[in-house]
Formats: C-alpha cells, structure tokens, sequence
DNA sequence: CCGCTCTCTTGACCTGGATCATGGCGCGGC
DNA sequence: GCCGCGCCATGATCCAGGTCAAGAGAGCGG
C-alpha cells in the first residue's frame, strides 16, 4: 500500500560515511569530486576540532551534520548487546563522516587522536544535492566503493588466522605510508590507533595484535618503532594478500 | 591531475546487489520502488530459469546484465587466494543480483535452488537510469541498505561464538517464515542451501552448524522435519539478538 | 624530574571449534 | 523398490587464540 510513495520517503535519504574527497595523489584512495566541487562543500562547513575520545556522533541520535575529516584518524564502531565493540572503519583525512539512515546515524564516530573536520550541517548538504545531479551519482559511486570495502573486511573477519588479519591490516595502511630512505622495498607506517582499536577491528584480542605483531618482527618482516611507528622491511609480503 | 574529470567516469558507474523491489508486505524487507517503477523494469527484463549450480555471473567478468529474481535463492561469494569460499549474501526474491564496479562483477552468483530472474540487459537498465532520477535515488537508498546489512554480518562474523551465528541467521530467514498452525509463538523456516553452504556464510565449518542446529534442538528450541524445514519453537530467543 | 596511570607485552592455562574419520541417511536414477 | 552417491551427523583429537594474571614501558601532570 505504500507502493504510491516515491521511494526516496521511505528509506529516509541515506548518506555514506568513508567517501573519500581527496586528490587522487593521496595514493590508494580514489578521487570523487574534482576540485570545484570540494570548494563547494567546502564552503558550507565551518572547520571544528575534536580532542581524542571526542564523540562526532552516537549511534542512533537524529543527525545534525556531517563532517569532512582534514587531519586525524576517526573510527566508526558499533556496540553489541552483549558489551562488545566492534569498529567498523578507519576513516582518513579526505574520508566523510555521517552514515544515516532515516535521519539517524547508524554508528558511533570518535576521534582516534585530535582530529580537525569540516562540519557539514546536513540541510545545507540536501540543498547541495538537489542542485547537483554530479554529486549524487558520486555519492552512489563511492556507496559501492564502501560496499565493495565492507565486503573485504568482512572476508577478513569470516577467515580467522590472526596473522593474515595483522597482514591485511597493514596492507590497508599501506596507501598511507611513507617511503624511507634507503630501503626502497620498505615503508614506515603510522598506527595511530591503540591496540585495542586494533583488535576491535580484526575481530581478535588486544593480547592477539601484540603478540602477532611481535612475531612478524620476530620473523624480520617488521621493525617497530615506539609504539606508533612500522617499520616494514619487505613490501611484498603483505601486498601478496590483498584479496 | 584527474581533478577535473566528472566523477562517474573514475569510478565506473556501480549497480548493487541485494536491492529488493518487493512489496512491503513480504515482510522484513523494505520496498523501494512503487508499483510503477517496477514495472517498468519489468519491461525491459526476459524471464530466465537457472538450474541449481548455475552461475549468474562470475567474478571478475565484463557485465552484460543484472538479475531480479523472481523464485528460488541465490547465494554471491567471492574465493580467498588460499581457496576458500566465502557467502557474502543470499538474495530471495525480488532481490536484484549485478553488483559491479568499472563494468566488472564484483562477486559470483550462484543459483541454490532452481531459480527463475528476469534478466535486465544493462544498457536498457542505464538508459533507463539516465531518464529516471527517482530511480536513482532509490538505488543509492538501497545501497545504504545494503551496507548496513553488510555491517551487522560483518559484526556476527567478529563475535565468534557459533550458537550466537546461528541464531542471528536463523533471524534473519525469519522474515521469510510462514506461520504454523497451533503456535502462535512458532514458525516453520525453509533453509533450501546445504549446511556447506550455510558454513561458508557464518564462517563456520559444516560440522560446527550441524553440531550447533542440533545442540538447539537439543535444547528445545527448534526442531528439524527434514533438512530444509526447521520449526523454531519459541521465536522470542532469538529475536533477542536483531544486533 | 618524579611518580602515577594507562597501555602494552609476555606467560600460563583453557576452551571452542577446526580437522580428520566413520557411519547413517536421503534422494535421485535405474 | 533397490542401489549408489553425496550430504549430514557425530565422535576423537588438536591447536589457535581467548582469558586471566603479572610485570614493563610510555606518556602526562604536577
């Protein structure tokens, strides 16, 4: 009976988190909107500073705004019934922050460390969208594009082994590496995260992300550096497995 | 450098999967096109019949058309370098099958059952897309859905634990149940795909969801007539855990 | 510069489920 | 109806990783 409603009423104006607005130089990430159209959100949002910890939005609370990262490491996570936490992304600079659905977010968005974002008050982002036609084709690309990368993570987690996991992870953060020098085989890594965010991630224990990770620099694949820093010493290990 | 390209054309115009163009009525999934919308796809689609085995699409492959399916059950999984087989989804009626990205499928589908689709050639189904921007719309809703749905499997799969898979499984087919006479708290549940099948979707092995079916047997909560039929006894325990 | 606290690391132990193996059942073909 | 093959059930064993516990850094405030 509710086939006569345009469908856009029912399902409630959706919009993703994890799109990515950078330039296409960012490495790994794709470019979605050409630089005109990052100056045109740009100029709606007003740019807010969230210290670690800080909540951008809760699960479940009606939306405000969403926010366009600049600087910082944001996770998305989702709590069980039974107390659990389970984080479903890292977002990057560039990466948008505001999954809802029907007016309502469906996951908790916090600051890794400080992050700086555009905040975008959503009724300024819908009349942007009504006028251009560009920008929501790119949301739905980059709706797949998140699918596509949901859809990895989840193989991910459906395979146990702990070691593939850490493997992966880091291959993930690969695109955000630095080269070193003298070593161009290697790559150092910044794991801003703890390790239990870690481990929230990859479905294991924190005890589990410590110890893998101490093998592999046991096996000479990885060298640490303080606890934030990766020092990996062969590249081709993990791009062997980007599934 | 690629700033100043529309969008779409870097990301290759995506179509997902797991789209339901049902009726609200067929309970659980959300209908997401008006009667005419549907039809209107219907115009373009020939009616297909895929015996069990069949593989709609194959992973990888140049896309030639999407699915509707109209009867039987249709599972997509894409394989791990190390051989492994993984169920992303099973798709019932109504659903659509063609999830792709840069004109390539994304994943396998495969028919459970014997199944008949209408098959929507894709360039009818873009032209059709061009003309109908509610169509649109209702394509980036979806895919939100799809996500989301995406997110609570990939959350079943980092909280170990089989009885809990289980259970959000034999939920989430709860939609599909029919009513059984004399117990208003019960319903009769067909699961048409084998225990092998059902593993690769929990990230189990076979003997663990045939242990854990027949532990809630056990139990008195379910009790099997067959394979493929199971009766839940008491629909309370396990529409505790919706996540 | 010191000390407090939070996080990480490492060890010991235990358990859930994978794996291997065997036997039973259902179903389709003849 | 009978037979054969593939799927399912169940038992035995093993091990990856969870859990519990204790010690070592690291980072921060005073």
């Amino acid at each position: 009976m509710k086939d006569h409603q345009p469908a856009a009423q029912q399902a409630g104006r959706p919009i993703l988190q994890g799109v990515s607005l950078r330039g296409g130089a960012g490495g790994g990430r794709v470019a979605l909107l050409d630089a005109a159209g990052r100056d045109e959100l740009a100029t709606i949002g007003t740019l807010t500073r969230f210290p670690r910890g800080a909540i951008l939005q809760a699960e479940g609370e009606k939306i405000s705004a969403i926010f366009n990262i600049t600087e910082g490491l944001v996770k998305t996570y989702r709590l069980t019934e039974d107390g659990k936490r389970h984080v479903l992304a890292f977002l990057f600079p560039g990466d948008l922050v505001g999954l809802y659905e029907d007016y309502r977010y469906l996951n908790t968005a916090e600051a890794v460390n400080t992050v700086t974002a555009y905040r975008l008050p959503i009724a300024a982002l819908e009349k942007l969208l009504e006028r251009d036609p560009a920008l929501n084709l790119a949301f739905l690309s980059k709706a797949c594009h998140d699918l596509r990368q949901t859809q990895r993570h989840e193989i991910m987690l459906a395979r146990r082994e702990a070691r593939q996991r850490l493997l992966m992870f880091l291959n993930m953060l690969a695109p955000q590496a630095s080269a070193i020098a003298g070593n161009p085989q290697g790559a150092v890594l910044s794991l801003p995260m703890r390790r239990l965010e870690i481990a929230d991630y990859l479905g294991l224990s924190p005890e589990a992300v410590s110890r893998g990770l101490h093998a592999l620099v046991r096996e000479g694949k990885l060298r640490l550096h303080g606890l934030h820093q990766i020092e990996v010493l062969d590249r081709g290990d993990l791009a062997a497995l980007t599934g």
